[in-house]
Order: structure tokens, then sequence, then C-alpha cells
RNA sequence: GGGGCUAUGGUGAAAUGGUUAUCACAGCGCUCUGUGGAAGCGCGGUCGUGGGUUCAAUUCCCACUAGCCCCCCCA
């Protein structure tokens, strides 16, 4: 007695991505692709693992995604790479290493790509992910963000996905954040005893983050925050008055909201993202992005101000089959049916169906079924208009019936007319 | 890292502390090596894994693992 072997499951938080998902898949990248190629983005690939050290230098010691959601391993000479958490910092690496530098910029990049976080999975959320990313880079202008801003917003349209605002803040640069974390730190010096256990950390570490928490005493502290918008020095301010005059003018329904940051050390000025209407969870958030002008640098580069989003297409799928939304099916339906009854006709029907496949005739068959019965059957749930049947009769004297499966009316046809048979049917 | 719910053929469900675990759908085979849509019959599960309670566990208990969901955080 044989034990069955124990079956192995995908790794936590991974999914496989079946045959019927395919539809969603090819129709949300078909989107991205032509928006984005429209408006001169060029694709590019990146390695899933990257040195550890990029995302430490990148993303920032301090955040969530680089002190606890890396997969992180040691090579055997000994390197720790990382399974990439996002795209940005790859694609930036890549700009460097590959001399984009000198093309004209902006250099204008797009990826759609698996990213890896190691958090608890739930709705919307995997440990395995594919973000489509867009990166402007090398251009300072408000344009640009308003661009890409646009941009993400056409995408979630183009879907066909409804009542999605655009939340935006600007969170400064390195000139007028450091006065305004002065005054958040003065602001919650005295009541941080009120916030809950997460943010007296984040006070030492990281306080920006206080504003997004989503703890009631926290939220009821952050209300009376002193706004980022009324410490933003006048380039920033102006750069984030100007994104929004763009936004008005493209008719971008965008929402200020003061307490929007980012989860990444990487962004100065605009910060945004897109929540539905009636959901604004975090993991609802469809896209989100922002300006990084100071990245290019931390990488070793020289000054390159650039600008981003990414957005998650489970997520995206998961909205699209929530709305309802319609997709367009891939395979179209096959017209014939090849049966075979007899090793001749076996045979010979490798070289016909091959001749109805240059042809352009969406055909099937089933070579390894014998009876006609079972394979008239498979023709029959397949919906297909003609079934040819090809016995050891038609084998040896080169016909071939032609079933119409409508009516049931049949017709011997010599072997070498059938393709333009078939082609003249199902054209009338 | 914390919490809730769940785990029975491929799928969806049922039942049960005690002979052979039930049903529907799908799959495959046969009735049917020359004609489909129908019908009939058959095949397929060591009841997620490990341990415990018990004379006896798929059933009760515990742990683990995984799934779904929530917090945290992110796309």
């Amino acid at each position: 007695m044989s034990k069955k072997e124990k079956t192995i499951q995908a790794p936590k938080g991974m999914q496989d991505i079946l045959p019927e998902d395919q539809k969603y898949w090819r129709y949300v990248l078909k989107k991205a692709e032509n928006l984005l190629e429209f408006y001169g983005f060029e694709k590019i690939e990146t390695p899933v693992l990257e040195s550890t050290d990029l995302f430490f230098r990148a993303v920032g010691e301090s955040t969530d995604i680089v002190q606890k959601e890396m997969y992180t391993l040691r090579t055997k000479g000994g390197d720790s790479l990382t399974l990439r958490p996002e795209g940005t910092a790859a694609v930036m690496r890549a700009y460097l290493e590959n001399g984009m530098n000198v093309k004209p910029h902006p250099v204008k990049l797009y990826y759609v790509s698996p990213m890896f976080r190691h958090d608890q999975p739930q709705k919307g959320r995997y440990r395995q992910f594919f973000q489509l990313g867009v990166e402007t880079v090398g251009d300072s202008s408000e344009a640009v963000d308003a661009e890409l801003i646009f941009l993400a917003y056409k995408f979630i349209e183009s879907l066909g996905l409804k009542n999605y605002n655009v939340h935006i803040n600007s969170i400064g640069d390195q000139s007028c954040r450091p006065a305004y974390l002065k005054t958040l730190k003065d602001y919650y010096k005295n009541r941080l005893k009120k916030s809950c256990a997460n943010c007296k950390v984040r006070f030492k570490e990281n306080i920006l983050r206080l504003l997004d928490c989503k703890e009631e005493a926290c939220k009821e502290l952050s209300k009376e925050t002193p706004q980022f918008v009324d410490f933003l020095d006048e380039e920033c301010h102006a750069h984030f008055k100007h994104v929004l005059e763009f936004l008005d003018e493209a008719k971008v329904p965008y929402i200020l909201n003061p307490h929007l940051v980012r989860g990444l050390d990487y962004y100065t000025r605009t910060v945004f993202e897109i929540l539905p209407e009636e959901n604004i969870g975090a993991q609802s958030t469809l896209v989100a992005g922002g300006r990084y002008d100071k990245l290019i640098e931390l990488l070793g580069g020289s000054k390159t101000p650039s600008s981003g989003w990414a957005s998650g297409i489970e997520r995206i799928i998961l909205e699209l089959k929530e709305k309802n939304i319609s997709v367009p099916e891939i395979k179209a339906k096959p017209k014939v049916f090849l049966v075979q009854l007899g090793e001749a006709a076996k045979r010979k029907s490798i070289l016909l169906f091959e001749s109805f496949r240059k042809a352009g005739v969406d055909t099937k068959s089933s070579l390894g079924r014998d009876s006609i019965k079972s394979q008239l059957r498979i023709a029959n749930r397949l919906e297909v208009k003609f079934a040819l049947i090809f016995g050891q009769k038609e084998a040896l004297d080169d016909t071939i019936i032609l079933r119409e499966m409508d009516t049931g009316i049949q017709e011997t046809i010599p072997l070498e007319k059938i393709v333009d048979e078939v082609k003249k049917r199902l054209k009338s």
C-alpha cells in the first residue's frame, strides 16, 4: 500500500493567478499600457532581488517596511539580498546604473512587477502582490506631479471605476520640514500621554506618522495639529499651489488632506492617494504616490528631482469584481472540432489540425479520445459550429465529413479542400 | 506582533462519539470503435497536521499549519 504524498500549499499570503482570472489581469494591464505608452512612458523590468542596502537607504530604516516586512536572504557568497518590497528604489537604482541620466529628461518609466512584504494577509493585501509603478525622473516641475496624478486618475477611470477621489497634501522638503517637525514636536510634547503606544515610538522616530494614526485618541489629537501647509516655505508652497491649479484645470476632483503622509521616507512635497468615496480605510487605497526629489541623491546620484506613483493590481481587480465591472473574455470560442477515428486518421490529424491553425481558424480536438461519441459530446459542449469527422474510411480515400452542429447536416468533402470550405462557410 | 471566524472528494454543502461518511455540481470511465445535447451505472475522501480525552474520535479538547477577516501598516 503506497501512502499518498502530502500536498504542498502556496506560501502564506501568496496566490496563484488562475486561468479564469487572466482576463482581469489582461484588461488592467492593457488599459495601463495604452494610457502610459501614449503619454511617453517606457516599460522597465528590474530584478526581483536587490541589495538589502538599497531599501535601507531609499525606503528608510525607521519605516515598517524595512523594519519588519522585508524578505531578506543571504547568498552563498555572503551578500544580503532582499525581495523588493516596492518598485521605486529599484528603478532608480537601474536609472543610475544604466546611465539614464544622460538621456533627455524627464525619463518616464513604468513597470508591472511583483513586490514582497511579509505582513499579515487580508483583503486586498498579500505577501506577494503586483504593483503598477510609474515614475517621471528628473523634472521638478509641478506640471509633472499634476500629470502623474491626472494619469493615475485616468487609469482608474479607464477601468470603469467610478466615484474615486484624489487625496492630496504637501509634506515640504528639507528646508521647511524641520521647522514644521519642531512645531509638531512642541504640540505633541504635552499631549503625548494621551496618544497610543505606537505613537509614543513614532514621536521619537518618525513624528510625521502621528498625523495618520487611526487610534481614536490620536485622531482627536491630530485634529488640532498645526498643518503643514502653513509651514511650507515659499517655494514648496508655490509648488503645491500650482499642482492644485493644474488639477483644477484638468478637472481632477481632489480633497486636501492635511493628515496624509507616507510610509516611505523618500517623499518630499506632493503626496497623494486615490481612494473610493465610500471607504477611506488604508487597504482601499488604489493608487498612492508623490514626489521624491532627494531619493536619487540618497542613492549616490546627482540632484534629480522625481515623482511617481504605484497601484496594487490585486486590489484593483478586487474592486472591479466588487463593482461588477465586466471585462472582455480572452479566448474566442472555437469554431471547429476535429473528430478522429482509428489510428490512420489520428496520425493524419496532427497536420490537418495544424493547417487550420495556419489558416487562422480556431479549432479544437481531443486526440486522446477514441470514441466518436465522446468527441462529439465535447464538440457540443464547446458550442462549435462545425465538427469534422475523420474516420478510417475517410483517411483512406482522403476525404472528411463536415458536420454542421446546429442542423446535423453532413457532407463529405475532399481533404485538400476542407480548410477553404470551412473558412468559406464561417464567413457566410 | 495582537485578535475573531473557519478547515469534510476538484467545487459547494450535509450528517455523525460506534459496521461501508451523505448529497449536488464538475471530472474521468463504461453502457456505446461511425454520430452530440439525454439517461443509467461505476471510479475518486486514510474528514488540514500532530497530540490528548475515550473501549471507540471525522465528531469533544489542545497545539500547530493554512484560509478568510480585523487591528497595526501598506499598494
